[in-house]
DNA sequence: AACTATTTATAAGA
DNA sequence: TTCTTATAAATAGTT
């Protein structure tokens, strides 16, 4: 395009090269704009001249990341490092055991269960049983910590009362030059629970 | 160009917008791979249109891993990193979640419950005694399906029986110029449950 | 998918 | 580089 017809193949005269690859970038870059603008494509545009300089063009509002995970995707062939490879299976390894979590997690809920044959039934009531007994064990135990802790304080209790009474009656027969009380112990046991 | 000047701004129209995408990316591939051939340049073109297909160009005995190390080398941008945090997070993310159900699972198996307090330890046993009572009725179920099914084959098999006697009958009585038997149906209803 | 009137891109020259 | 311009190439709308 331009006087006289041009052939396709290499330009030898390095000068007039750099030109036309100057001119030819741009006009690759403005094609690209177009046909993104136009018709609402996602472009990725690189170039490498003789220069070495990069020129860049990607379509607005995508990331050159999001068109690469495409064509990863699409083409399958490998573009990123083993880590990155490593991070996506690790991902796919856990999302696979969080499903498998998720799942018995219904069905010891309850849910879910309809699939399920005899001896799974079986097996599964025998875990929440088993998670039961537990479970009635161990607040068996907080109770009777807890009443434990309870008589301690009401013995505890006790004795400062006997102690506050002693005061008093020192109090009744002498002279005391201050005054100070004692406040016996009477926590909110219920809250401890 | 072409019959009348274009703005460039989205075609409305999807059909035409499909045929602009068509011959204007033919036209772009066609620019990038003149341009790399005319002056030796480096060329990476990835498109995709509104069909998601993709379509790639780039510059012969170049791969695009190639185009991108240098990409990385001139941009500085990383164009990993970025990828590589997003990776991570949700790794993270996943790993937490994972431990969040794993800990629930071992609660209702009556496991590291030590840690919990009264309140905590109802909530639990209010789900083992509804999972386990959801368990119970699953497996009711399941049992009185089976003696459906185990009543029907009887009532089957009681019939095959009186047809296989009429059969006897029959052939006591009469030339048969062939025998043959009948098998009564007796599946080991145990297998089925 | 082919045609064609126009617009656009650009090679060469200044 | 940039501008100019003659010409090749691309392509929008049509068939």
């Amino acid at each position: 395009m331009g006087r006289g017809k041009m052939e396709i193949k290499r330009i030898e005269n390095a000068n007039n090269r750099q030109v036309t690859y100057s001119k030819r970038r741009n006009g690759l870059i403005k094609k690209a704009k177009e046909i993104s603008v136009l018709c609402n494509a996602k472009v990725s545009l690189i170039i490498f001249g003789g220069s070495k300089k990069m020129h860049e063009y990607c379509s607005p509002s995508t990331k050159l990341t999001d068109i690469l995970d495409e064509y990863h995707r699409q083409c399958g062939k490998r573009l990123w490092d083993a880590k990155h490879e490593d991070l996506n299976s690790e991902i796919d390894r856990m999302k696979k055991e969080n499903d498998n979590l998720q799942i018995k997690l219904r069905h010891l809920n309850g849910q879910d269960i309809n699939s399920l044959n005899h001896k799974e039934l079986i097996v599964l009531e025998d875990i929440l049983e088993n998670g039961l007994a537990f479970v009635r064990d161990q607040k068996m135990e907080v109770i009777n910590t807890h009443r434990r802790n309870h008589k301690m304080l009401e013995e505890e209790n006790k004795e400062l009362n006997y102690y506050a009474q002693q005061l008093q009656d020192y109090k009744s027969h002498h002279h005391m030059p201050f005054t100070f009380r004692v406040q016996p112990l009477q926590p909110n046991l219920q809250e401890r629970i």
